[in-house]
DNA sequence: GTCTATAGATTGATAGAC
DNA sequence: GTCTATCAATCTATAGAC
């Protein structure tokens, strides 16, 4: 079956419908169609296992023509990367500025934030958490500066709460990472359904997560 | 730098000196060989970056001299797949058959047993929770089966917990998947440390599942 | 069982016409 | 800005000598 222009996927991908205003931005319209079906090959099949060639195909171009707005397979990865993890960072801290400065309140709109975040956008946040490791040296260390916003959000978070008594942390860095780490691995496995809305997994993960932090009761079996 | 037999490496690695048993009945040496390289090669790289070159290379052989051992690359994969997965669930159940039958008890039991493997077993981890998805549909059919053992065993202890009023569980598929998935992203980020060790971290998440489970307060905030 | 040599296919990226 | 055509490199896997 030849390739013709009237088979080549045009439609706006679902995976991006929950966060349209994230690309809308970037121009021109085929620098953004190539991101868009850049990122979903590289969520669908991995960085390496995903080729230019197909990305081009999806964006209704040919393989020359994504050489045209980016310089390299690896400079995809590394916009779609940034875009990522600065929508992230937004969403988080927006939850936070609208929280009062109960401890147990901010810690649940910033787990509630940042859960629903991995969950409605599954597909970009497969790629910003497996596949930017995969970046060139210089670029990686860009992304990972903004990831330690993240855990430093959170400690400062968690500190404060221990600090104030409202919650009970053995182990502060151990715990920081556990709760984000919850988060993050939602873009491993979920997937919107009938019985799970991202609203939901938001709301369980955020009392998942204060359960934790009430501190463990004596156990004898410990 | 010419390859000789000398540059190859052939030093057991470090990633698989916590569980060698694993390991040792693979006959013959090459065919072992073989596949510990490609588990590291694969950890370290991905599935698709890796090649059977250097997987031939660090296990001592040639190019060619994988495929006397191994009929293909997925063959590789799988046969890490099938050992890795037969591995946890093995270690699972021996902690659940080693605790009593008080709910809390037989949880923490799971929890730290799957959380130390993926600790102490990070490197396979890497490939058994994010590689296997590269694995033609038969293979993957075989895997997924083992894999839904585990959901299977923690919801049943989960629903016998609620059953004898020891934990108070809101939604008991959402909490299953968000517990092990807890455990699973130790994959992702976890590094033997000074501070972290695999006992520590299985104590930590084990404490904090049970912490977890024991229901949410009411809080204005929600 | 291991090697050298290479087939056969695919890849990321570029040259140059329009 | 987009195309056709193609290069140079790389990949998995096989053939056949030893």
């Amino acid at each position: 079956m030849p390739t013709t222009r009237a088979n080549r996927r045009r439609r706006r991908s679902a995976s991006v419908e929950n966060n349209w205003e994230l690309w809308a931005h970037i121009e021109p319209d085929a620098a953004r169609r190539i991101l868009l079906s850049a990122l979903e090959a590289f969520a669908a099949r991995g960085f390496h296992a995903a080729t230019t060639r197909e990305i081009g195909e999806a964006a209704g171009l040919s393989p020359a023509g994504v050489y045209v707005h980016y310089r390299s397979k690896h400079d995809l990865l590394f916009e779609i990367s940034r875009i990522g993890h600065e929508a992230v960072l937004v969403a988080v801290e927006a939850a936070l500025s609208e929280a009062s400065s109960d401890p147990a309140e901010r810690v649940y709109a910033f787990i509630a934030a940042f859960a629903k975040w991995h969950a409605d956008n599954h597909v970009l946040a497969r790629v910003i958490q497996y596949e930017f490791k995969n970046l060139p040296t210089a670029q990686f260390r860009k992304i990972v500066l903004i990831r330690k916003r993240f855990e430093s959000l959170m400690r400062d978070e968690l500190a404060t709460g221990v600090r104030m008594g409202a919650f009970e942390v053995a182990d502060l860095e151990g715990t920081t990472l556990a709760v984000l780490s919850l988060c993050i691995d939602l873009a491993r496995w979920w997937e919107p359904s009938v019985q799970h809305t991202s609203e939901g997994v938001a709301k369980l993960y955020a009392n998942l997560v204060i359960g934790m932090l009430r501190g463990s009761v004596p156990a004898s079996f410990v």
